[in-house]
Parts: C-alpha cells; sequence; structure tokens
RNA sequence: GCGGGUGUGGCGAAAUUGGUAGACGUACCAGACUUAGGAUCUGGCGCCGCGAGGCAUGGGGGUUCGAGUCCCUCCACCCGCACCA
C-alpha cells in the first residue's frame, strides 16, 4: 500500500467537513485560547506561496492548543473593502461586489486544498451589511464620545455637555482648536450650529478641514501610514497635500495610552519601535516670543507673539534665528513691507513643489521675513525666516534655530550666512553641530558653567514663572484621517443637514424629500463648504446604512466620491448623505471581536463572548501593518473597553510576524536591434577543456553569423578540485561563487587581481566592466581559482531584460519549449543556447507579484506533493519570522520524510508491517526524546527545528526497525497539527475510530530519558582531545583519576602537570594546563 | 541621519542557560538492488593537509579554563522612519 496523498487528504478534507471537525462553542467547559490570522484582502490573484506560510504555522500551533485540552478558536475572513478591491474593479470592468465574491469563492479553495482548520461558521466578510452594520455602529460610538483627559478615558459627548452647561470648557481644552475658550453661560448662549461645531472638535471621530494627503490618480485621500516616500502605498501614485473637509478618527487622545499599552504585550521589538516612533513622543517646552516688525500688517501692536516648540529650551542663548512652515499664519501678519515680494514668491514656490519633490531633494531654501523675534532674557532681536524644512503640523510650526546644536539649523545659518553663536565653548567646532546634552553652557547669562541637561529643567522654571511658555509634551503621530472618496467601502450613518432635525426616516424604497432635487444638489455643494451643516448621525435603528449598487464607479464632483452621483441615495431625510465612505481599515480594526460572536444581530459581539474569549492569544501577521492595521485596531479595542463593551485594553496578547517570502525571479535576454552585432561580437565565452558557456541571448531576428564572432574566454584551473569537474557534473555550480584571478586582456598572467565573481550575475549579463567582475577579496570562502579574460563593451543598450515565468524554468535552466509557447511573440525566437544545450537563466530576489511573474501557486505544489508536504516544507524553510526567497529545491526532503514516516507502517511489497509488539527501552527513548522536543518547538514557534525533530524520530526508528503501535500512535498525534492528514490516515489504518484531533495528548514521561552515563568531551586547554564515558555520579576526583591515566590525554600534557581540572557534570571536561 | 535586525559549509539552516560548531534537509560523490530509476537502501561530505594535525561561525581586539553565544570596535547587507526641532 502506497502513501497516496490525494486520496488521503481528499478524504479527511471531506470528513472533518461532513462532521464539523473543526466547529468551535462558545459555551465549553475547556479553557479559551484564541489564534489569529491577519485576514487577507481576496486580490484577483489569488495565493501565492508566501500568504500560508503565517497561516500553516498559526494552524499547527491552533491544533496543537487543541490537542492540549483547550477550546481553540481559529477563524478566518476576508478584509474585502477598500481601496484594491475598488480598483481591480474598475480595471476589470466588473462590480467590486461580484469581483470580491469571485475572488472570496478563489482564496477559499486554495486554502481549503492546503487543510486548515478553520472554523467556516464564523466567517467575516468586511463588506457583509451584517458585519459593517457594527462598524458603523462602532464609528456612531466614536461620533459620540470625546476624551476626557483628566480621567484618561472615553466618555459620552452628553457629559461634555454637561460639563460646558455648567463650567464651560474650563478644564477640557479644545483638541480641534487650542484657541478656543468659553464660560458656560457663553455656550449655552451658543446656537444649535455652532454648539455643533464645538463638540465636532472634540468628538472622537470627527469632520473637519485639514491638510489632507490628496492623491489625483486614485482620486481620494490617504491616511499617513498610506502614504510612503510621497507616493501611494496602492499603484505608486504622487500624492500631493490639500486642504479638504474629511473625516479623522482622534487617535492622537490615545497616543499616550498606545504608547504605555506596548509594555503589557509581547510583541518584537522592532514591531514595538516602530509604533513608537509612530507615536513620537517628545517633551519639550513651548516659549512665546515678541515680535518686532513695525513696517508689515502688524504695525507696533505687540500683542502677536511667536510660539515655538522645542526639546532643548536650554540653548535658549544660542538662538541665532527663528523659522517658521510658509504655512504658518503669521508669515503675511509679520512680513516686512521690504521683504513682502520675497516672502511671497518663496511661499509660492514652496507650494508648487510635491512632496515627492521636497523628499526627492533636501536643498536647503527660505526666506527672510524682515521681523525679529525678541529673546526676552537677553533682549535681543532674532531674525525671523520661513523655511520648508519646518514643517506647519508639527508642535507650532515654528522653531528656534540654534545652529551649534543642530545639524539642520547649522547648515540653514551656513547657507544664508547667519553668524552662529556658540554657547557649548570647545564642544562646537564650528563646523558640525553638536547636539549633547552634557556638555557645559557658555555665553548663557544665568545658565552659564551649568551641564545643558540640568539647564532644561532651570529655564522651564523660568518661563513659566515669566508666563512666556510652558512644558509641553509633542507628538508625532497626527489624527488619521478616515474618509474616502470613494465606493467599495462602508457609507457613514451621517446625514447633513442645516439646524434642524431629519424628518422622519422613510422605509420605502423612493425616499422622496419635500425639497426639489435641485435645491439638493445645491446643498450638496455646500456639504464640502458650507460649515452651517450639521452631522446628523443616524440612529442605530436605521444601520446598517447599506452601501446603495453603482453601475458606474466615476468620482463625483468637487472631489467627492461616487456615491455624490447617485441623487436618489444622496437625498435623504430632509438632509444630504454623507457621500464618502470609510477607509480600508475601518473593518480590520475590530474584525477579531466579531469572530467570537459572528452571528449576533443585537450587538458587535456579547460580554460574554468577549469575556470568554478574551484577548487574541497569538496573532500571526506580517510587519507591513506595524503602523497601520495595529495601531487602529489597538485604539479601538480601548475604546471599546472605555465604553465598556469589552473587558481588555490590548486586543493582541502576542503577535508573531512571518517573513516575506520574496520571489526568485527568473531572467532571459533579448537583444536589441543594431546592438546586437555589437554584443555578439563581444560575447563572453569561458571554456575550460572541452566545457563551455556563452551569455545566453535570445533573438528572434539574430542571424547565424553572428555568433562567429565571438570571442574566446579562458578559465584556467588553478585549484586542485579542478572547476571543469565540479562545473561538468554539477548543474547547480553555475549558480555559485567563485574565487577568480583577474588577468587583463593586455598583460596576460602579469597583472593578477583577486575578485570574486557571480557567475550568474555575469551569464545574466549583469556584469560589464572590469570592476564589475572584480570585487575586492574579503572572504576566504572561495575555493575556485580561475583566470579570466573579460570582454569590454557590455552594456544596457545591447540587450532588454525580460522576466520569465519562473515555472517553466527548471532551477535556473529554461524550458525552451514552454517559453515559447507562453507568449505568441516568444514563438519563433532563436534562443543561443549554452555548450551543454541549456539556457541558462539570469536571477535575481525580488518581491513576490504576479507582474514580475515569480510567484508559485500553493496549489501546484499541493497537486504534486500533497497538502502535508507543503505545509511541512513551509514550516522547514527556517525561522517563521525571516524573510526568505522561495525555493522549490527541498520540498522533496520532507516528501520523502513522509514516504519513510508510511513506510513505518506500510510496505509497498509486505504490505502492513505495524505490529503490536511491545516497545523497548530504547523506542520509548526516541519517542519521549521527540515528545520533548517537539513541546519545546510548539511553544516557541521553531516550526522549522520542529519538522527537523520528527525527521530524526523517523530516521531513529527507522535504524531501530521499530513498527511498533505503541510508538507509532504516539508520534502521530504529535505529527498531527504539521500533517493532519497522512497523520487522520494512519491512526485510523492502526484501528482507531474516532478522529486524531481529539486523540489524548502524549505525556512526557522523564524516566525514559533518564541517562546514566555521558559520553563526555574531554578538552586540553579547551581544545577537545577525546571522549570518555563517565557515569553521571562521577566524582571530581573520579574525573581527575580518569583523565589522568587516559593515554591521549596524557600525550597533550607533554608530562606537564595539571593546573586544573574542569569538571562540569553532564557537559564537558577540560584540563588546563 | 535615526531606530531595529541579520551575517555560520555549494545552498536552506541547527546549536534553547557561555560547554563536542554545522543537527535536519538539500546538492554532490561512491556503492547496493534493479530491464529501468525522478523509487529505495548503505557509506562519504566545512576548509587545507597523504597523514599527524592545523584552520574555521563577516574583520580586528577583549573577558573566560572554555566564546557562534558576553563586551569593545570596524565592515557588509536587509527592514522601518526620515528635515518631527
Amino acid at each position: 500500500m502506497e502513501y497516496d496523498y490525494s486520496r488521503i487528504e481528499k478524504k479527511w478534507q471531506d470528513y472533518w467537513k461532513a462532521n464539523g471537525s473543526y466547529k468551535v462553542s462558545n459555551d465549553a467547559a475547556k479553557p479559551g485560547y484564541y489564534v489569529l490570522d491577519m485576514f487577507p484582502y481576496p486580490s484577483g490573484t489569488g495565493l501565492h506561496v508566501g500568504h500560508p506560510l503565517g497561516y500553516i504555522a498559526s494552524d499547527i500551533f491552533a491544533r496543537y492548543k487543541r490537542s492540549r485540552g483547550f477550546n481553540v478558536l481559529h477563524p478566518m475572513g476576508y478584509d474585502a473593502f477598500g481601496l484594491p478591491a475598488e480598483q481591480y474593479a474598475i480595471d476589470h470592468g466588473i462590480h467590486p461586489s461580484i469581483s470580491t465574491q469571485q475572488n472570496i469563492e478563489n482564496f477559499r479553495k486554495q486554502l481549503d486544498n492546503i487543510g486548515f482548520s478553520y472554523d467556516w461558521s464564523r466567517e467575516v466578510r468586511t463588506s457583509d451589511p451584517g458585519f459593517y452594520k457594527w462598524t458603523q455602529w462602532i464609528f456612531l460610538q466614536l461620533f459620540d464620545s470625546w476624551y476626557n483627559r483628566q480621567t484618561k478615558t472615553a466618555e459620552s459627548i452628553n457629559v461634555l455637555i454637561a460639563l460646558f452647561e455648567k463650567q464651560g470648557n474650563i478644564g477640557h481644552p479644545c483638541p480641534g482648536n487650542t484657541a478656543l475658550f468659553f464660560s458656560a453661560s457663553e455656550w449655552n448662549g451658543f446656537d444649535e450650529t455652532k454648539k455643533q461645531q464645538v463638540l465636532m472638535d472634540y468628538r472622537l471621530s470627527y469632520c473637519g478641514y485639514g491638510e489632507v494627503n490628496w492623491c489625483e490618480a486614485l482620486g481620494t485621500v490617504l491616511a499617513n501610514d498610506e502614504v510612503i516616500n510621497g507616493l501611494s502605498e496602492r499603484g505608486g501614485f504622487p500624492v500631493v497635500k490639500r486642504k479638504l473637509r474629511q473625516w479623522y478618527l482622534r487617535i492622537t487622545e490615545y497616543a499616550d495610552r498606545l504608547l504605555e499599552g506596548l509594555q503589557t504585550v509581547d510583541f518584537s521589538d522592532a514591531m514595538k519601535e516602530m509604533q513608537a516612533n509612530w507615536i513620537g513622543k517628545s517633551y519639550g517646552a513651548e516659549i512665546s516670543f515678541d515680535i518686532h516688525s513695525p513696517s508689515s500688517a502688524l504695525g507696533t501692536n505687540n500683542e502677536q507673539k511667536l510660539t515655538v516648540y522645542t526639546t532643548r529650551p536650554d540653548t535658549i542663548f544660542g538662538v541665532d534665528f527663528m523659522v517658521i512652515a510658509p504655512e504658518h499664519e503669521l508669515v503675511d501678519i509679520i512680513k516686512s513691507k521690504e521683504e513682502t515680494i520675497a516672502v511671497d514668491e518663496y511661499v509660492a514656490y514652496v507650494n508648487s513643489r510635491s512632496d515627492r519633490e521636497r523628499m526627492a531633494e533636501k536643498k536647503i531654501s527660505g526666506c527672510f521675513t524682515g521681523a525679529y523675534a525678541i529673546n526676552p532674557f537677553n533682549n535681543q532681536s532674532i531674525p525671523v525666516w520661513i523655511s520648508e524644512y519646518v514643517l506647519a503640523g508639527y508642535g507650532t510650526g515654528a522653531i528656534m534655530g540654534v545652529p551649534c546644536g543642530d545639524e539642520r539649523d547649522l547648515r540653514f545659518a551656513k547657507h544664508f550666512n547667519i553668524p552662529v553663536t556658540n554657547i557649548i565653548g570647545a564642544a562646537f567646532n564650528g563646523e558640525e553641530a553638536n547636539p549633547t546634552k552634557e556638555a557645559i553652557l557658555e555665553n548663557s547669562d544665568f545658565l552659564t558653567g551649568m551641564v545643558m541637561r540640568d539647564a532644561i529643567d532651570v529655564v522651564n522654571a523660568k518661563i513659566e514663572e515669566m508666563g512666556i511658555g510652558k512644558k509641553k509634551v509633542n507628538y508625532r503621530m497626527r489624527d488619521a484621517a478616515f474618509s474616502r472618496q470613494r465606493y467599495w467601502g462602508e457609507p457613514f450613518p451621517i446625514v447633513w443637514a442645516p439646524d434642524v432635525a431629519l424628518t422622519e426616516a422613510d422605509n420605502s424604497s423612493e425616499a422622496s424629500s419635500d425639497k426639489s432635487a435641485e435645491a439638493m444638489a445645491g446643498m450638496a455643494n455646500e456639504v464640502s463648504a458650507n460649515k452651517e451643516l450639521i452631522a446628523h448621525p443616524l440612529p442605530v435603528s436605521e444601520l446598517p446604512v447599506m452601501l446603495p449598487d453603482l453601475d458606474e464607479l466615476k468620482p463625483g464632483p468637487g472631489g467627492e466620491g461616487p456615491l455624490s452621483n447617485l441623487d436618489s441615495w444622496k437625498n435623504y431625510r430632509g438632509g444630504i448623505r454623507e457621500v464618502n465612505t470609510m477607509p480600508g481599515y475601518a473593518g480590520s480594526s475590530w474584525y477579531f471581536l466579531r469572530y467570537m460572536d459572528p452571528h449576533n444581530e443585537n450587538e458587535f459581539c456579547s460580554r460574554k463572548a468577549s469575556d470568554y474569549w478574551n484577548q487574541v492569544d497569538l496573532y500571526i501577521g506580517g510587519t507591513e501593518h506595524a503602523v497601520g492595521h495595529l495601531l487602529y485596531s489597538r485604539m479601538w479595542t480601548k475604546f471599546l473597553f472605555d465604553l465598556g463593551y469589552i473587558g481588555f485594553q490590548e486586543p493582541y496578547k502576542k503577535l508573531v510576524n512571518q517573513g516575506m517570502i520574496q520571489g526568485s525571479s527568473r531572467f532571459v535576454f533579448r537583444l536589441n536591434g543594431k546592438a546586437a552585432e555589437k554584443f555578439i561580437s563581444n560575447l563572453l565565452e569561458v571554456t575550460f577543456n572541452d566545457f563551455e558557456f556563452r551569455v545566453p541571448v535570445i533573438n528572434e531576428k539574430l542571424q547565424p553569423d553572428f555568433i562567429s564572432e565571438k570571442r574566446k574566454i579562458e578559465i584556467e584551473v588553478t585549484s586542485q578540485k579542478s572547476i571543469q569537474e565540479k562545473f561538468g557534473k554539477r548543474k547547480n555550480a553555475i549558480n555559485q561563487e567563485y574565487k577568480l584571478i583577474y588577468i587583463s586582456n593586455e598583460e596576460v598572467f602579469e597583472k593578477r587581481q583577486e575578485g570574486i565573481i557571480s557567475f550568474n550575475a555575469w551569464l545574466a549579463g549583469k556584469l560589464h566592466s572590469e570592476e564589475d567582475y572584480i570585487s575586492p577579496l574579503n572572504s576566504k570562502k572561495k575555493n575556485y581559482y580561475a583566470t579570466l579574460f573579460v570582454v569590454e563593451g557590455l552594456n544596457e543598450d545591447c540587450y532588454e531584460k525580460l522576466h520569465v515565468d519562473v515555472n517553466i524554468v527548471d532551477g535556473i535552466e529554461l524550458d525552451i519549449d514552454a517559453f515559447k509557447r507562453s507568449k505568441p511573440e516568444y514563438a519563433n525566437a532563436e534562443v543561443i543556447l549554452l555548450g551543454d544545450g541549456k539556457y541558462i537563466c539570469g536571477v535575481e530576489v525580488e518581491k513576490m507579484s504576479k507582474s514580475k511573474f515569480n510567484t508559485v501557486n500553493p496549489d501546484d505544489l499541493v497537486t504534486k506533493y500533497g497538502a502535508d508536504t507543503f505545509r511541512m516544507y513551509e514550516m522547514f524553510l527556517g525561522p517563521i519570522q525571516d524573510s526568505k526567497p522561495w525555493d522549490t529545491k527541498g520540498i522533496e526532503g520532507v516528501h520523502r520524510f513522509l514516504k519513510k514516516l508510511w513506510r513505518l507502517f506500510y510496505d509497498d511489497l509486505k504490505g502492513k508491517v505495524w505490529n503490536e509488539e511491545k516497545a523497548s527501552d530504547a523506542e520509548l527513548k526516541v519517542l519521549h526524546r521527540t515528545i520533548k522536543k517537539i513541546g519545546e518547538d510548539n511553544e516557541r514557534f521553531s516550526f522549522n527545528t520542529g519538522v527537523s525533530g520528527f525527521m530524526v524520530c523517523v530516521n531513529e526508528l527507522h535504524d531501530l526497525k521499530c513498527h511498533k503501535k505503541e510508538i507509532l500512535q504516539h508520534l502521530l498525534i504529535l505529527l498531527s497539527p504539521y500533517a493532519p492528514h497522512i497523520a487522520e490516515e494512519l491512526w485510523q489504518l492502526t484501528g482507531n475510530k474516532d478522529s486524531i484531533l481529539d486523540a489524548p495528548y502524549p505525556e512526557l514521561q522523564e524516566k525514559y530519558l533518564v541517562e546514566t552515563s555521558h559520553t563526555y568531551p574531554v578538552s586540553v586547554n579547551g581544545k577537545m582531545r577525546t571522549q570518555a564515558d563517565l557515569s553521571l555520579q562521577a566524582t571530581q576526583q573520579e574525573v581527575e583519576e580518569l583523565v589522568m591515566n587516559n593515554p591521549i590525554i596524557l600525550k597533550w600534557l607533554e608530562g606537564k602537570p595539571p593546573k586544573k581540572i574542569i569538571y562540569v557534570k553532564g557537559k564537558m571536561i577540560n584540563v588546563v594546563v
């Protein structure tokens, strides 16, 4: 009986499905354990081998935990809303709901192939109204809440209103408008519109005007984490700053708690660091300066102050200039008459530059405003400049320039010839700024002689005393843009209307209003411009606000989203619906809670369910969500905790980041037109004896004559093991690096240089100059010596490098027939082959993506080797956290292992070989060693060594010729999380009626592992010289006697007496001479 | 520039607390069984050396009886942030 994986895997997948083997109950007596994968966005390209890496790891862990007696929640779903889905839909002319459905079906089929233990009855999709009803509900809770900084918790907005009515906003400064203060009577005198405007500036989800990241190509606003180097994360389109009406999440109110919470979770240091950086907490001071600019709009008025934020108030006497952001509101007020033209020109210049340009060329620019700030401590006049290196959005948008302590300030001062004041004496050399806090202050009046670090508090006390400033904590993080001008997302449950209540809800589909369509259209345009309209939240009873069908996904007028084209939907209850939709991260911010109680129609998740399951015990996913999804979901969790809906503050107890599986791309090279001749005439060719290489090229127009002109290059093998031997028999040798001795054409054998060449890179035509061939020899690990004659004249103009589908390349050798079939234009390509008749492709590691033709579909591997092999191989590749290029090379080894396991039970010739004999001590030892090893490896997510542990076990049982059920059964239980199908099959074949899933986990019995003796390494001066079998009971004295009688040790002692004999029980013996 | 990480055979990698470096797997070599082998089994395999032995965990230095592991320093690569005052 053979190991017929395809039959077995089908059989058990059907069995599990039919028996609901993975259905999880919320009412188990067993303790709960929650293992979660970051749910995928169901892309049109399906799964590639990189996706399941984390899924397999979590599946193994979930199965393992189940096996150890936990009630394990292990769900899966789809992050189906969002920009990419919509973009895909537009590109393919399919409605996103349909393409999403198709993509999900495809994903599901691929996932099912791999045999995961998901409880699919709990599947969630963020685009499902039953799900997004609650996304909208949580949004409404955010809208209806503010953050009380005194109690450090979110509270109902009604609490705030009550406070305002009694005491105004004293004690609760407005986060959206720091300059806003009002008394109780002022509040009570506000009209409803004004009140709502004020409240909006407190709400945790709010609508406001602000600079946003506008992406023209995508036609939408993006959150900061969706913009990378000035380009959109999706598609890489340019992003510009624009002032727009947007919804925001007031995540900044949670900055401190998000930072503190990091200490309570088990994330990697890198991950915590990234989040802490993103939050960017800094301690400093705000200091206000008087401004002197008589010819400006300010005149002689000295009411207007310039407030800067600095982390280094101690450097106040080193301030040589002020810089304010070009967007700063003071610019127009303080610019002097003389400088007005220059300032306006500079501001216009800055506005003309995109973020991308600003980042790409960080050149120093700026402009003097003509105004002066007055240093309050010595009354010196400090020129005020504007420059784009000061960001409007951080701190106060204004800084004090201290060139001796800050590199950027120094560059600025030098560029504009501003004299530099030195306040740290020898610590500043005039050339480089020194940001130290340890120097002793000079030239600093009452601070002179103090260590800078200590002076900080002194200055802070002084400015507070003088009433010109105060200590201030600042955050880099900004509020998160929460609206998108797109269709495929959750509609906002918000209707804009003037200061009147909405009309009654009309449940008939044609919600008519008493206003004319024309009037409504006018109002719609005003939503973005008219601040008089009030955002009315829809009542919970009207949720979900369904996303209406829309045939054409074109943007609406005035930068609005597609929904604004749909008047019948937009006009609602005497107002205008919010036509933006929520961003992709809305649903993913809370989805993990829905899995706990997925069918609850009355709550997003019952408190009972969330109390039972509690936090996600193990969350596995990629690092790319470090500052996006993870921060948002942490914030939502804290918010829901504040409101008492859940009982924990952090969503994820432990986070494991799986590494990225990179693609290993393959290339062919096509010669271009005239350049071909030059290229061919300079062809590289390697000859050693009768073995020959040539740069492989492909060109449908290539004439055979060109080839005859190729030049010869010799490789002279100088090592004892000849390269020829290696090359002749090992095709993979080409892929390796060799140490070469380079000899230039002219001075053969005279000018020798040593270097390293990557044969593959060379063959790929990546190298064109002498320098490229020869890199400095910095390692001794290369062992092959050869002589290389290099031709000149190779360059990129000669050829085109084309990706070729890795699936038609065997290792690095191209399947030429398949290649010609792959594209019509290749059908008649002439392929120039190597001496051995092979076409060797170029190789490069890149991101795995369809466009690079380097994706490998797990389905193909499952078909060829089975899901169990595939699962184990993905784990065997290396530590789960490491990124690595995909390589199918080693999969055979894992497959062989499973076949070898099978043969412990069934032999191809003899049939059944397993038996019921009693196990020997040696066999039990092998088993229990494995129980120990696998348990430890599972607990520390070391699945690669786990797989190796199974291999060792099977090898040892094979060597012992052990076919005993008593041993093998336990092994199967250990193995079942890794290779569930074969484990079930063999479990059943050895006479078990029930599924292996609930078989009792084998208990480790230490007694089988107890050793009575140990083979000790015996070293002399730390160098291992021999071994000695010793009882573990041996005393120091016994050891010394034995060692001093050991002939090998005596030889190494050369008659000298040992100074000391170190004996570590169970480890080693070392003789020190 | 700042922060985090990595560096070990031809390759993927082990070494969990400072204690026999290279487990396991590939690739390769030799052999067995075979009509055959992309099946299976046996043996070999860090490098240099005929050997004794020497040298080896990116380079250099240190602590220690003993260092891949700890400390200092330099180098290379990867990831994240990037004018955040």
